[in-house]
DNA sequence: GAATTGAGGACAGGAACTGGCACCTGTCGT
DNA sequence: ACGACAGGTGCCAGTTCCTGTCCTCAATTC
């Protein structure tokens, strides 16, 4: 039958209870406060059953409230655990997108969370949805310069990390760092969140051992449908696995730099990415900034972007990235509004 | 049997049939496969009761599916509508923090829709995980150069939606563009969110007519706990209600600029915020891009950021802002690693 | 104090749920 | 091809639970 969600519509006779108090959930979770004999209509039950319905919804641990008198109502309360979400699809799409981001650009403690979340959703959500996903997450670009960040297709994020969640073998594609590509086939054992980036760690079942896996590397992930019985992971934490594979290869830069600004401002404009202490400055509030990026137009654009004076301390190469793009920036604003000028560019 | 969410316990006699097959939803979502047998034992049934359930969960309208023969089981695949999700307490502090950036940085169709979701998450969330949440979002900030739109706090953005969706008055202190703040008292109408900042549609009780708010100038909202009719709106569409009350004020800045790259390329990059079009360049791909900033450093810096050469055509003005952010980084890259220097910075 | 609105007990009829059994139907391994 | 496995279905009997109605309280507002 063409359900919409929890609802069979006015339900003739039916007194399916299950189905109405997840109805009722939906209600109480779409509308703050809703009177009594309005629910109970569009229930299509009576006040009494009402009452009962709630006195089930408590018994479950929902935070029901009531107000009784003239304008009373009902209402349901934040409690300890969190009730099941009902969501309609422009919602579910918003959260996709969002959960999305977040596990983009991993934030402290939730980058898992988010997949896992994401996982869920995107599981369970209809086609059309996942697609309307795909098509806004092409407008979420984060942060213009932050391009080492290239966005994730949402599929194979959440395929990578349900193969994971669930032991199922994978099969992809894989383009290593000296462009060579080639098939995989992995038993999945992690997903880890490291700088900007996802790493997979898995066994690999063709080299037998273990490695990891630069996310924005593989190709068409795709579960076998093959389960597997866990192995002896490498290391008891994974993140220290991948950290010790990416330390022997290609090491970020590390960027100290003093800002003309007091550490807080700094905080707050780059946030995450960067260390910054008050330093003692003679001239004005100062701070020492520390900070990694694995691109040296990250850094600057960072650096840049703060509006105020700095000083370049650690990497000397970064002065001359630095100089170029005053160079370029000057060239824009030195060259007359026609189009048509010396093509200096790549 | 010590079943976390949407369980009272072990339920001697009470045979909860509803609040199983919202645990048996919440099993089959966090994991993709199970054995019909497992399931049984976990929601404490016979596997005959088991199957039953899976035939409800069918005629409510959730595409289970079964694998028949040696390892076979079930599970939950995407359907034509959102089954209720059911997440755990870190999930659910992800999925606001990620929708709060998403509701922050209003992707085209999906900020209201974001809005919502996070109203009902967090109108039920438990108080302990709206701390963790409140402090997280402190680690988000998306964008380093965003600095026009600093994060909202979650509490005060979900209250003045919650209020906009139940028709309750709201009272809260504003600021003004020039300054002054006051105490208003208002009926919200509707949220709206444009270029990168939430307003408030609402009629303003004391001074009886239509105002719009710019959000991150409210201060404290609370709900008073009066509900309210809604009144005839001031226009049909809210959205253009708030742009013409912001065109009569502050402008944007229409910035044009020739990039030499393919105008993909900047989409890419730049995104939702700018509009790309391919110009014929004897020099290689060009495109012509209009976005529009309220913060000139913005602009600067979205341009920037692109990594190739470029010029400004419409605002002159930007001109002299690209030289002089052009001047810092060039003293930013010519001053000795040594802190203490010239106090140029403002 | 009256009106409103939720809380809750009691009751009778009926619907629905459960477990068990038999049997069918795909699927996979031997 | 055969058998084991696991889900699908029909049926039955017993029990439970749900629902609407009627009535009385309790809290809140005017």
């Amino acid at each position: 039958m063409p359900v919409p969600v929890l609802n069979s519509g006015q339900t003739s006779g039916m007194g399916d209870t299950g189905s109405r108090t997840l109805r009722l959930l939906s209600l109480l979770q779409g509308r703050r406060w809703w009177p009594g004999a309005e629910l109970a209509e569009r229930l299509g039950v009576s006040v009494r059953t009402l009452r009962r319905d709630m006195d089930r919804l408590r018994e479950l641990g929902y935070p029901v409230e009531a107000q009784r008198g003239v304008d009373g109502g009902y209402q349901l309360a934040p409690g300890a655990a969190l009730p099941p979400l009902v969501l309609d699809d422009e919602e579910a799409v918003a959260l996709a997108v969002g959960l999305q981001s977040a596990a983009q650009a991993p934030v402290a403690g939730t980058a898992e969370a988010s997949l896992r979340a994401l996982s869920k959703v995107v599981q369970v959500m209809p086609a059309r949805l996942r697609r309307q996903v795909e098509a806004l997450r092409a407008a979420t670009v984060s942060a213009p310069w932050q391009q080492a960040a290239e966005p994730l297709p949402v599929g194979p994020l959440t395929a990578v990390a349900v193969a994971c969640r669930d032991a199922e073998r994978l099969r992809f594609d894989y383009v290593t760092a000296d462009g060579r590509s080639g098939a995989r086939h992995v038993e999945p054992h992690r997903l880890v969140p490291l700088g900007r980036r996802w790493y997979l760690v898995a066994y690999d079942l063709e080299r037998h051992d273990w490695r990891s896996f630069r996310l924005d590397r593989v190709e068409a992930p795709r579960g076998t449908g093959a389960r597997f019985a866990p192995r002896q992971p490498p290391a008891a934490d994974a993140a220290a696995f991948v950290r010790a594979g990416i330390a022997a290869l290609a090491r970020p830069i590390e960027v100290e730099a003093v800002v003309r600004a007091p550490a807080a401002v700094v905080r707050q404009r780059i946030g995450r990415w960067a260390e910054a202490e008050d330093v003692a400055g003679e001239a004005g509030p100062a701070c020492r900034v520390r900070m990694q990026a694995d691109d040296e137009g990250w850094a600057v654009m960072a650096l840049g972007s703060l509006g105020v004076e700095f000083t370049v301390v650690e990497p000397p190469e970064l002065r001359a990235r630095l100089r170029e793009v005053a160079a370029r920036l000057e060239r824009a604003a030195g060259l007359s509004a026609a189009p048509q000028r010396t093509p200096t560019g790549r």
